[in-house]
DNA sequence: TCTGATTTGTAATGTTATTACATTGTGAAA
DNA sequence: TTTCACAATGTAATAACATTACAAATCAGA
């Protein structure tokens, strides 16, 4: 019982628990991609002391579809679209000047990807599309 | 002076240095990815003793194109075909059943990718595509 | 209220990667 | 051949990222 607050609190889709929503709560917050551990670090204060509170946390987020890893960075972001929940293969754009991370999918790249799974009689998972460079604004700067 | 090979032993294109060679060694053995930890391991009978050793080596195979890194796994890889030195993007299909490793190039994905990156004005590095799945052999067992 | 499942707290540990600094090898110029 | 600069190596310590194990609290439904 750290707050007062006695809303078990519920997103429409979602049902987030407070671990949950403070970590949500973070990413969105935050301009790029946090680290596990950045994220814990700006949660001490909400009561948290463990990695395990954060990546317990993240877990469900993933899973949820609410959040994003970043393989190339061990770092999440947010989604952008957390509502349009259709959204079928995604790829990221992160900007190495910025750190920004731009998202998003294209249906030609999925299509050619099933297509080799399917030729290569390969059971696709999860698929990471990561594309690391310069944003527009760090090349003009 | 560890061994009694005088020869710095070079490869066509590359000059590799004993303890390149090593790791490309028993990567190019290997049947799946190996963790830096785990290529440590199997080199400290050749005198390797600390993970930098190998992550020197990794670092200038990775610039020669002779070995590639799976971010999904923190692994890494010797290249499919490292003579075929003009692959432009390269895609891996990891199954995780038994761990092996599957690396293919599409010409559209790449122009789809490097289509969105000129939209935006984004200056594309390094691109990261990994499928993660099951192969045909393991789902046929 | 009892009960079982989920969530949480906490500590310890495991795994991956880098920094810092001293030393050695190598090759080209003087 | 000596010197010099650069690349590669050796070693230790530490940083960064992630998981295991176990105990306690919370919550929903019978």
């Amino acid at each position: 019982m750290t707050t007062p607050t006695p809303t078990p609190m519920a997103t429409p889709l979602h049902d987030l628990t407070r671990n949950q929503s403070l970590v949500l709560g973070a990413l969105t917050r935050a301009e790029g991609p946090l680290s596990a551990y950045t994220i814990l670090d700006l949660l001490r204060e909400e009561g948290f002391r463990a990695p395990l509170q954060v990546y317990r946390a993240l877990d469900k987020l993933l899973a949820a579809g609410l959040v994003h890893r970043l393989e190339t960075l061990n770092a999440f972001v947010a989604c952008a679209r957390p509502h349009c929940h259709a959204h079928g293969l995604i790829a990221f754009a992160i900007c190495e000047g910025c750190g920004q991370v731009e998202e998003f999918s294209d249906e030609v790249v999925r299509e050619r990807l099933g297509a080799w799974s399917a030729a290569k009689g390969f059971k696709a998972g999860k698929t990471t599309i990561e594309i690391r460079g310069q944003c527009a604004n760090c090349l003009a700067a």
